[in-house]
DNA sequence: CATGAATGAGCTTTCATTCAT
DNA sequence: TATGAATGAAAGCTCATTCAT
């Protein structure tokens, strides 16, 4: 009766008859992005979705065929989002300690921001409820700030800056010392640092990491 | 209303008036943790607790004030549990290296708990709502490890072993390099690392982390 | 909340936003009107009104806000009922004696009537809880039969069937003479007057009203 | 097992095991009088009466089946005492219009009570549910208030003071003059008169029921 | 395609009542 | 006798979902 097609899906036939991008379906899903980030799976209401993205709660049904799928898209567009994000991170120029300290204060403003921590905040109380998307959060975040700073500490490698051996490992190392430990404190509400006391939490951690990964001198 | 108040107040009027240790209080409270931990706040509904506690709906109500209120209680209870057993880790013979792998095996071992990860799940969740609970098992958990470490290394460092200087800056070093990413990854359903690979993982991190600890030899 | 808000407010946001003459509103207010009237409002469950209206406990959530807007709405329109009721009373030919008989049958029948004493019984008992509503009841009911009646003894007394000075005081004393007497009794559920007894009742006090209001002859 | 015999009945036998007047009996009907006058017999739990009386819940079942079966027992005695509180009007000194005026003024400061106001309120509220209690609270109210008038308007008339013929009816005239119309207002929740206003009031109303009851000069 | 009226199951909470002690 | 722990039914209300238009 009602479109059943599984709604993320890329479109199953020729005719894309009602393809992954129909603007309404953006649009309800920026309604979605608003609402489920604000208030969680659980505590926004289909209602509250229709509202925020102006249709009719109806429509939702259109183009979802269940809250918890509606949930499951927006997720996996967010992921994009995400990886989009963390694609550009160091560019190369300057000293290693310095450029590591800029990239650690890019991650912190980038993953503490308060979007991306009611994500977290969303995916982790929903997790074991959807244990596949909060899977596919964890590549699409973690693991991928992980993979991009692999490539660039490789890259200071390979210019001889740095003598590191096996470089996702340092990497994960990398973000483990800056990011997890203040994620994890934001995530259970702690205040956050203030803005000196960042600055001496990474100049510290920053120069942690760079112990005796400096190349021996000739 | 407000969840800082203790919600288990000696006899004060009509409800909630129960000794803090009745039986049945506890079968309760034994109820609502399975519920809880297992399904969230929102996502356990006070019939899901009576029901796991094998009483009533109603007797719900004769031991706590409101469902907030019974969430409260436990999350205190569960964070009296986290203190204990965070009290008694590492004890101070064989070599710096050996028994800070000790300890972090002991670390993960203890908090990657399912269980442990459950009540994390459920106050990350729920953190938006009870802010100040949430605190509370940052405070008892992640917190409290790190102070441990730190007496620690303390220990360790008036013994001559390291050269540490700022101890509770180091011992938050090593929980974040050792535990803040495993957390991190359990909490968003990553499958556990094997035994083999944990091995090898805290090898290279104590290892990590000892760099530029040890004190000068002579 | 507050008892005062008209309820019927124009769209606005989610809820109770129908307009006033929608027919399923009409409906449910029909089954309100039954329940209400007869077991009073905390006697009457929201499931009840659903029954008696024919409509499922969530559609009347569409139409209104709370069981308390739903009361406001249904007291404000038999308001309006009671006010309409009350406005042709008296024509005006005949002797005084006669039509103030007259007059008197008509407000017995008519402020009598099961309906119209199930209203009072329902505020009566729900006064204390909607004080504002009450108030309102007194002036469409009682108080409106007074304005009623003054209007008419005045113009009496303009054509010199009658000498008063203060006709609405004097209304005042008609109706409680006739009318609050009898209808304490009905709310306090003593058997009605018989035909016969009410004959002589009204002839009695009509009589009884009208000494000394007889205008001096000549 | 418990004991089911009828709590209002007076004693079965003999021996009396369970009185009526047992003092504990007493307490419940007090603590019960405030729940029930103050919150309504809805509004009232058994819980509060239960509180107000300073018992547990389980014993106010012990001396009466039901809550229905202890309000029926309240509001009989309440009956008993409004009866006795009427005993005393008039006493048969004086002017007949300043004796009237001092019983109008007598009878409107005792039946506009807050409290009296609140059983009529509570009985008319719950007369549908309790149609016998309704009626007896009448006879032992305003029918009682009328019987004891009538007794001394006749002692009036044997005295040559008035002429009136029908004292009863006339009674029941000055009651509904002075006193129906009132409570209506009162019960309806609109403000009571000042006391200047109550004074004109009853002056105007008393000097209207004597018109035409003055025995003939000579 | 889009709507919004309608639903019924489920939510948290209250309460009269029972019963072992 | 008196208790208070325990219950289950029902309260007011919300919400994901359906369906005729």
């Amino acid at each position: 009766m009602t479109p059943t097609m599984p709604a993320t899906e890329p479109a199953c036939d020729g005719s894309a008859s009602q393809p992954d991008d129909s603007p309404k379906r953006q649009q309800i899903l920026d309604g979605a992005r608003r609402m489920f980030l604000s208030k969680g799976f659980e505590g926004a209401s289909m209602q509250d979705v229709a509202r925020a993205a102006a249709v009719s709660k109806g429509t939702l049904y259109v183009y979802f065929d269940s809250k918890e799928a509606m949930f499951e898209a927006l997720v996996l567009k967010e992921c994009g989002r995400m990886q989009e994000t963390l694609r550009r991170l160091g560019s190369g120029q300057g000293s290693v300690e310095d450029e590591l300290q800029a990239i650690a204060h890019q991650m912190i403003a980038m993953l503490l921001q308060p979007e991306i921590l009611a994500a977290m905040r969303m995916m982790i109380g929903a997790g074991e409820k959807f244990p596949d998307l909060a899977r596919k959060i964890y590549q699409s975040g973690p693991e991928r700030s992980v993979a991009t700073l692999a490539d660039y500490l490789h890259l200071r490698e390979s210019r001889g800056d740095l003598a590191i051996g096996d470089c996702p490992a340092a990497a994960a190392e990398f973000v483990d010392l800056i990011l997890s430990g203040l994620q994890r404190r934001a995530l259970l509400m702690m205040p956050p640092l203030s803005a000196a006391e960042t600055q001496a939490y990474v100049a510290r951690r920053v120069a942690r990491f760079l112990t005796g990964l400096k190349p021996a001198i000739v």
